[in-house]
DNA sequence: AGAGCTACCTGAAGGC
DNA sequence: TGCCTTCAGGTAGCTC
């Protein structure tokens, strides 16, 4: 499901609830969904207040007052679901029934104006995870360190794209998808920024043009923006925190269209192949 | 360095 | 109807 576009429209969408709310009730349905839940979880959320809603690459964090920050991976289905329906604490929690075995975590977020929202986690994979650091644990490790720049910032331009592919033997797919370089692409939206700058994924990153390098920029922002705008992708089991699906899945050019004819007047039929395990999806007439 | 494979896990879709 | 295989938005770890 989730990558950078739906990422972001799911923090904007958990946004206005969790924002200056103070958490109570919460409750996990099992102990691990990647990675086992924190220590003392629900205890640690209960009784905080969120003081803000970040993203960083594919990353939700929460600010706490409590100084501990609520890191969440949706994985690859994980999903957030708000319930502001509240007539009562009785209906407070799901009934856990067959149908909601994927519901895993849930917490009630009360605003300062009194109203009331129940947050509801689900994950049918389990690839997501949730962590609960300090900033400075959280800056620390590994992995938050290791993450490449913001592809929807200044910071990717044209001269870090080719500085980052300068000497590079890898193909621009895996270049586009490793999060240590650029983070926050994912399979789809690397398919669809080669294709808008006209770029074959088998191109040796080492080889990139600066010319080639503008086009890559904008198509990689032009397209998350795009995405973002339409409130991201829906294939398969991606909605907003609203329940809504996202539109962008019916704009893609090349993603999932193996078979169908190129868009553009000059190109040929997509073709699918597959790159360190992924499928790439592509014009092999008018991307070069 | 980079490619390829495995693992984690469930569900949908397609072939027979 | 079932049974089997393949595939899926991500990341990490291993081998060669």
């Amino acid at each position: 499901m989730p990558e950078l576009p739906e990422v972001e429209t799911v923090r904007r969408g958990l946004d206005p609830y969790l924002t200056g709310a103070r958490l109570s009730n919460t409750r996990l349905n099992r102990a691990n969904l990647r990675y086992p839940f924190p220590d003392r979880f629900a205890e640690r959320l209960d009784g905080a207040t969120v003081l803000g809603l970040e993203r960083r690459a594919k990353y939700i964090l929460a600010r706490l007052d409590t100084q501990d920050i609520w890191v969440t991976h949706l994985g690859m289905t994980g999903r957030f679901q708000i319930d502001q329906s509240l007539s009562d604490m009785a209906n407070y929690y799901h009934a856990i029934d067959p149908a909601e075995k994927h519901l895993h975590f849930q917490t009630l977020a009360t605003l300062p104006n009194g109203s009331r929202a129940r947050i509801d986690y689900f994950d049918p994979r389990r690839f997501g995870f949730m962590l609960l650091l300090k900033p400075d644990e959280l800056y620390a490790s590994k992995w938050y360190a290791s993450l490449g720049v913001e592809p929807l910032s200044e910071d990717l331009n044209p001269a870090y794209l080719l500085n980052q592919a300068k000497g590079r033997s890898i193909n621009l797919k895996a270049l586009l998808m490793a999060q240590g370089g650029i983070a926050g692409l994912g399979n789809i939206y690397v398919c669809e920024a080669l294709y808008r700058a006209r770029l074959s994924p088998d191109r040796r990153a080492g080889d990139l043009k600066p010319k080639q390098a503008e086009a890559l920029i904008e198509g990689i922002k032009s397209v998350l923006n795009d995405a973002i705008a339409a409130g991201g992708s829906s294939i398969s089991d991606f909605a907003a925190t609203s329940g809504e699906l996202g539109y962008f899945q019916h704009r893609f050019c090349v993603y999932d269209r193996k078979g169908k004819p190129c868009l553009r007047e000059d190109g040929g039929i997509i073709e699918r192949k597959v790159h360190q395990g992924r499928s790439s999806f592509f014009c092999p007439v008018c991307q070069k």
